[in-house]
DNA sequence: ATTATCTATAGATCTATAGATAATGC
DNA sequence: ATTATCTATAGATCTATAGATAATGC
């Protein structure tokens, strides 16, 4: 299980980095359909062709700003779980992923929905960010569902869906007590692992 | 708690039906970005204008869509449960989740990605549409971790973003197990209760 | 009479390429 | 020399309104 490096992040010119930082800001400002050539180049003070010497598309931008999401939330996470007690780790974890997701809606939500550009990916990234999950918990399976329950307490709550009033912190306190609770871990003895 | 009777749904037309059926098909067979006005008048045979004398705009329409996939998905889960034995209505209700949200799952995007039109939709329709949740668990914020988990799974089973060879229906299990483990349903004693 | 449809069109966008010009690095 | 930027523009869309014409219901 991967739980050491992160892996080698593609490089990126000076003038590309700073485009990536723009079109980051503009996401979370102004959410990911403003998200466009046009608006990014004049947020940069130049004309929207420019960007094209830089990025062969808007999707080569897109998939750099799921790099950093992927990159950033994993870092997150493993930090959060190494800071944990053996004991705590399950809601060191939710903590944490929810904690990163809500304050940067915008770049969650670009990395986390839709196709995932895994052949523009640095290999082992996504799998490196997932990973926390596994080490939180014994069973493969429990890992994923873990995850999938974080991040469909985050899209709901990024949404709005739950109903005016609600108590979102002990819902996810409900949630972190399931995954823990004597018996969750058991079952079907892991044959199949799932990665992350 | 409400599990009677589905709210009174918006009246229709038999043409406005119409469009909304063939809006729905669009839906599934091309995806959200290609329902427009267009693609969905050259459906019907007719020219796009003519659309407007039906619904105010292009909203309308999927508010209608929407409503349609709470009201179905309220439905499907309701009969799980009422065809569940008492002590299987977890896995039930997560069952009939999983299957109805795959097999309509340009429905099950749109009603529940982005914010939902709260005040075009029938009264309490939302409501009854996730109160199966509520009847399954004893303690209401382990209902609203349980119907984001069920989302979550569903929202990264349909973006494909689990691993080549994950074997989803041990993880569904997994899930299932976490919120029917015994203690799950434990903790605070329900002092604030969530609506659904 | 009323309703459904049509044509024509306004008014906004977007992404991306081609080729010219300005700025920078050796 | 090379790289970054610019202008100009092709080529696609979209939503929605106005006003004319065809179809339907009393």
């Amino acid at each position: 299980m991967n739980s050491a490096q992160q892996p080698a992040r593609t490089p990126r010119t000076s003038r590309a980095a700073q485009i990536v930082a723009a079109a980051r800001d503009l996401l979370e400002e102004r959410g990911r359909d403003e998200l466009t050539m046009r608006a990014l180049a004049e947020r940069l003070g130049i004309r929207a062709p420019s960007l094209y010497k830089h990025f062969r598309n808007k999707e080569a931008v897109e998939t750099a700003l799921v790099e950093d999401g992927l990159a950033e939330m994993g870092a997150a996470l493993h930090t959060a779980l190494r800071k944990a007690s053996a004991l705590d780790r399950v809601p060191a974890l939710l903590a944490a992923y929810r904690r990163h997701a809500l304050a940067h809606p915008g770049l969650y939500r670009l990395s986390t929905t839709g196709p995932l550009p895994r052949e523009a990916l640095p290999d082992g990234l996504e799998e490196w960010a997932g990973s926390p999950f596994f080490l939180a918990t014994e069973d493969p399976h429990l890992a994923q569902a873990l995850w999938s329950y974080a991040h469909g307490m985050v899209d709901l709550e990024l949404d709005r869906r739950y109903p005016d009033g609600s108590d979102l912190d002990r819902t996810w306190q409900a949630g972190a007590r399931a995954f823990t609770a004597p018996g969750a871990d058991e079952g079907l003895s892991g044959r199949s692992s799932p990665k992350p």
